[in-house]
DNA sequence: AAGCTTTGACCTATA
DNA sequence: TTATAGGTCAAAGCT
């Protein structure tokens, strides 16, 4: 997307945002290796000229779009030429990295380590002296991006909600209800509902499922996929979604980076 | 009855 | 070593 916006690629490929949420961002992560376990590190968007809002998205989300993931070849950092993000097995991405070396992660756990992916408000890159480098990984979203999000494709179920200092807002802790799978995700929301920030953590082990439509069997769940405004209402400003960056270079990253990267292992 | 959300308590990492 | 913050657990209740 060299010259393109998000919105018009959007627009160009015929995708309705609203109607096709669960394809369209779904909570990407790689389909699983030899090992069973995907290989999906660091991403690194490119900057995306959609909102003048301060808020980063999840690139997972982008990567889940056949459009995207066809125009993600030019997401290569214009400033270091570096493209950050590890294919998943090492070869699923022509674009791989031949410095970046993979690792067969043994287990699950490993593998949440490895995929975490992260948020950054584009607010802390504004406040904070963020070299171009790191500031390149921030990429707005329209608001209707962010409400997809809300029903990615996957089966999430909520374990724990927390008041964290660090936002106003309360966060969501929700787990892949796909047996085995380690993949996490927290959503940060206002107090309307509006989702501010997405991250997700480990990748799913498994294809997005098939039933993810309706799932009629979780019926809370459901109802909220058929009534996203009880989770995300219309939103008047874009939203945050972004990674986990969990190889960045040290002297790029930020705190919260950091804090992440420990999270996950 | 199964699976979900809610929510306070608990655990762990960090400063 | 201790206080704090963030993440997870698990019982209870709901659909």
């Amino acid at each position: 997307m060299s010259s393109t916006s998000f919105t018009d690629l959007l627009a160009s490929s015929g995708v309705d945002p609203y109607e096709q949420d669960e394809d369209f961002l779904g909570g990407f992560f790689p389909e699983t290796t030899g090992s069973g376990l995907p290989k999906f590190k660091t991403a690194q968007p490119s900057p995306l000229p959609i909102s003048q809002s301060s808020r980063s998205f999840a690139f997972s989300e982008l990567l889940d779009s056949p459009l995207l993931l066809s125009s993600s070849h030019s997401l290569i950092s214009p400033t270091t030429g570096a493209f950050p993000f590890q294919g998943f097995n090492g070869s699923d991405f022509p674009w791989q990295l031949p410095s970046q070396t993979q690792t067969q992660t043994p287990n699950a756990a490993s593998a949440l380590q490895e995929e975490t992916y992260g948020v950054q408000d584009l607010q802390k890159k504004q406040e904070d002296p963020v070299p171009r480098e790191f500031a390149d990984r921030q990429v707005k979203v329209p608001s209707y991006m962010v409400s997809r999000n809300s029903n990615d494709g996957y089966g999430w179920r909520k374990y724990g909600q927390k008041q964290v200092k660090k936002s106003e807002n309360p966060r969501s802790y929700f787990k892949c209800t796909y047996p085995n799978c380690v993949s996490k995700k927290i959503v940060e929301t206002t107090s309307d509902g509006q989702i501010t920030e997405i991250i997700y953590k480990g990748g799913h082990n498994h294809p997005k499922p098939e039933f993810t439509k309706r799932p009629s069997s979780s019926s809370a769940n459901a109802r909220r996929m058929l009534n996203p405004s009880s989770v995300v209402s219309e939103q008047s400003e874009s939203s945050s979604i972004s990674f986990d960056y969990g190889e960045v270079d040290e002297e790029k990253e930020q705190p919260e980076i950091k804090r992440l990267k420990r999270e996950g292992g």
